[in-house]
DNA sequence: GCAAAAGTGTTAGAATTACACCCATGC
DNA sequence: GCATGGGTGTAATTCTAACACTTTTGC
């Protein structure tokens, strides 16, 4: 940077959101239907203009809450990637930076905007068209999607999937659904509970489910997993 | 996104570059000083802004070269993360894009611009004090750090510190010098000759050195380590 | 009782660690 | 010869993977 007095060119800044949830052992993003042109009826990430003094994890808290209707102290945020490229945008010039959102429960349905209204949509089908959505969204969510894959190796961010309290195969479901692949019920167990500070054995079972009463665990204190999980 | 037509606000556009070399078992960062308030005198990371109809890593691209005198088709860079804190840079609201650069050999010195002059700097004591860097470049600077650590774990980057031929002793200099540990020669040498696709063996050997000559190796296909390496 | 899911034990194989030891060079 | 660094062998330990088996529920 070498002096501000020179001239230099103003850009549009968008947050994009890739919002990630786990229903009924499929991995869910929230997308809007777009009303207007450009991608007029296409499926897009959501997302909103950067306002003037405003952080851009703030403008992205902000999009969550507008999106999820949820204050969202739940969950979990966390700047992902930007996207620049000049031809992104038809209508013009856009650098959009996208962040990831993990949340439990699929907070119901997302109330509709003038311009957009929201739903969950699986992922899988979703990135097998790579017309499917808008700008280059498709290039956005697989970022965020590999994203999520790699950080449940190595941190206890599974959890933030998870409610607040959860049992072990709920949490193997979780990771089962990110990763699309199956894994040892009883070796995950063993591996989740050996890990100090992972996740903290609750007083409680779960009850009225088929099979043995699970026991409800809490997320621990760790966010680092030592040794990571690997997926193989 | 909700529609061009409403209004929305501009934002002045870097990038920052993150340029690390590993120099006499050390990790060095290139900085410039800067010549101009604010943050006269103190040290910073190269950057600039980016131009209209410029891709974010095309600007990125040409900083480095710009910074580097190089033709930067050789080594490594990827985009690190954004930062755009509304106060971080005291003239105004800016939000810079960081890339991280990994370079193998110092190309030499660095030719200086009228408004900075750069210098390879050893990162330890410029992360020891939190002042030494201007704006916010600490924390570009930690983050850009951290993320080369956590990439020598599991993908072959490190090869990216080397020259083109190079002998295991010197790619276990790059991870000692980037993690700050000892590593075990033996073992090290195994690991990496074991994994497929991390190294290629060639047909020379070092020569005039101390002890017994080292083969020579190049840098195989593989990107990804698997099992990873871990720093322990 | 039977199916289903939770959780423990066990064992073979793989990876990690810590060294002993030999090799090939400069001096 | 001696120091220095390169490279291989090997055994103890830890981690992983596969799966037998017991526990505890719903039906």
């Amino acid at each position: 940077m070498k002096g501000m007095a020179e001239t230099f060119d103003r850009f549009a800044v968008t947050v994009d959101l890739v919002i990630l949830t786990v229903q009924r052992e499929q991995l869910n993003v929230l997308t809007v239907t777009r009303k207007f042109p450009p991608f007029q009826g296409r499926q897009a990430l959501p997302g909103g203009f950067v306002e003037t003094d405003e952080d851009l994890i703030t403008a992205a808290f902000r999009e969550l809450g507008e999106e999820t209707g949820l204050a969202c102290d739940v969950g979990h945020l966390e700047q992902l990637a930007s996207y620049g490229e000049p031809g992104r945008d038809p209508r013009g010039r856009v650098i959009t930076v996208a962040y990831l959102a993990l949340l439990a429960d699929p907070p119901g349905p997302v109330a509709a905007t003038d311009a957009a209204s929201a739903q969950w949509t699986a992922v899988e089908p979703l990135l097998a068209d790579r017309e499917a959505l808008a700008f280059d969204h498709h290039r956005i969510l697989s970022d965020g999607v590999e994203r999520a894959r790699s950080k449940l190796e190595y941190s206890s961010l599974a959890a933030q999937f998870c409610p607040a309290e959860f049992t072990i195969a709920q949490l193997r479901r979780i990771y089962e659904a990110v990763w699309g692949t199956r894994l040892d019920p009883r070796n995950f167990h063993r591996k989740v509970t050996g890990t100090p500070g992972f996740v903290i054995a609750g007083d409680r079972y779960t009850d009225g489910e088929r099979g043995r009463p699970a026991r409800l665990y809490r997320q621990g204190p760790a966010d680092q997993l030592h040794p990571p999980l690997l997926r193989r």
